[in-house]
DNA sequence: TGTCCACTGGAAGGGAGGGCTT
DNA sequence: AAGCCCTCCCTTCCAGTGGACA
């Protein structure tokens, strides 16, 4: 024994993964996807016109995170790229095929989406598209230029598309699908991917139509689909015999609860084995993944709450001080005087109340809070506003914020003496 | 039955900040 | 330097409203 160091009972305990761990990220795109049989039939039947050189039909696909909607588009194009690589000849040759991936939630301007995609086709780095300062026509125009610059085929993935169109309506997609028109030798398809059904009712009705050219839904995994696809995972991801009993039951069951989400139950899986690795115990057990569940949980909100910008987070802190002293059931008039308050305290100006009204409204699609619409008849109609995450965990997480410091041993008590 | 409160939520537009073009 | 463009974050203005109360 040459001394010891605190990583020694690091070394000693056996790892629980095997080398592959990371086969339990989204990233990974495994060989097989069990429980997608008729999904990825249905779209590659689709997707393999354009192995004969032809556009494919544009495609909307509907379905809830964790369905394996990216995962099934990243797997067709992987075998698209290899079948090619199989055909391809000196002789034969097929046409150049391209996928993009956007996802609408990162990218969420018409500006941003055309830049993106122009940006794949131009390699020299002093002609790419600025970030900003180019109108949006001339964008358009560039990279409908580059692609037409030779034969090839286009496949546009646009993730969380309902995102886009809430956001800055169809105009975009309204080029795009309408590219075709103006070009000679590409040839451009498009995947759109949604959560949600409603968005398509906001469509201009051409856009709409040339949009869905086919529609497809991919249904939410059972809990014994899941527990295929964990099971298939864990011979990657584990060294035999590191996952106790009952745990991938609870994995699928857990995501199953949630919408059948294949992500969560991996995500579940994987930090289960992290904490038990952590603990030095030799296998993943129930337990586990309950302390997993927690934590997941636990760090989103965490995270959620410190990218917060400053108004909402004081407006939060405003709310959760007005509850330490046992008011609940805020309305928004005085979740706004209090945001006022405390703007004062640390020397900023506050915004409007229309402007917190709508602050208070993300806050509560973030899930940190609850807002209901209720109408006091005299009394008047507004909110009815509830923190739902714990306070004190809360406020230490909004104490770390170095504009917030100050506030740490303030109350809201004196304004409400008189 | 109508009134009236305290907002809600839509619309329009300003202006700052990024950057390009001439 | 002046004139554009696009996006983001806000403000201003305002019609609309659910329901307790007179």
């Amino acid at each position: 024994m040459r001394g010891t160091t605190i990583f020694n009972r690091y070394l000693n305990t056996p790892s629980l993964f095997s080398k592959n761990r990371e086969v339990l990220r989204p990233s990974y795109l495994p060989e097989n996807l069990p429980h997608r049989e008729i999904e990825i039939e249905q779209l590659a039947s689709v997707m393999s016109t354009a192995l004969r050189g032809g556009r494919p039909s544009n495609v909307i696909i509907f379905g809830k995170t964790g369905t394996g909607k990216t995962a099934v588009i990243r797997y067709l194009a992987r075998e698209i790229k290899r079948t090619k690589e199989l055909v391809d000849t000196d002789v034969l040759k097929m046409p150049d095929m391209e996928y993009i991936y956007i996802n609408c939630e990162i990218v969420d301007t018409p500006y941003g989406i055309l830049q993106n995609i122009g940006n794949r086709f131009i390699d020299d780095f002093s002609e790419r598209i600025p970030f900003t300062g180019w109108p949006t026509e001339k964008v358009y125009n560039m990279l409908r230029e580059k692609l037409d610059e030779k034969d090839r085929i286009v496949t546009i993935v646009l993730d969380e598309l309902d995102r886009l169109v809430y956001k800055s309506g169809d105009d975009v997609l309204y080029h795009l699908t309408k590219i075709n028109d103006d070009m000679a030798r590409s040839k451009l398809s498009i995947i759109g991917i949604s959560n949600d059904l409603k968005f398509m009712e906001f469509l201009d009705p051409r856009v709409k139509s040339r949009l869905s050219e086919e529609k497809m839904v991919f249904p939410p995994y059972n809990a014994s689909q899941l527990k295929d696809i964990l099971n298939e995972r864990i011979e990657l991801a584990f060294n035999e015999g590191a996952v106790g009993d009952g745990v991938v039951e609870i994995c699928a069951a857990l995501a199953a609860q949630e919408h059948g989400d294949a992500r969560r139950a991996l995500d579940l899986l994987r930090v289960a084995g992290e904490i038990a690795e952590r603990s030095g115990d030799s296998k993943v057990r129930v337990e586990h993944v309950y302390k997993a569940k927690n934590k997941i949980e636990l760090d989103c909100i965490a995270e959620t709450i410190r990218t917060l910008p400053l108004q909402s987070k004081l407006i939060l802190l405003g709310i959760i001080m007005h509850e330490e002293q046992g008011r609940r059931n805020l309305t928004t008039g005085e979740v706004y005087e209090a945001y006022r308050e405390l703007c004062g305290r640390i020397g900023i100006g506050a915004l409007t109340q229309r402007r917190i009204a709508d602050l208070i409204s993300e806050l509560d699609m973030l899930g940190l809070i609850n807002a209901r619409v209720k109408s006091f008849g005299r009394g008047g109609r507004t909110r009815e506003i509830q923190s739902s995450v714990p306070a004190v965990d809360t406020k230490k997480i909004l104490m770390e914020d170095e504009e917030l410091k100050t506030l740490e041993e303030y109350s809201l008590r004196q304004m409400y003496l008189h």
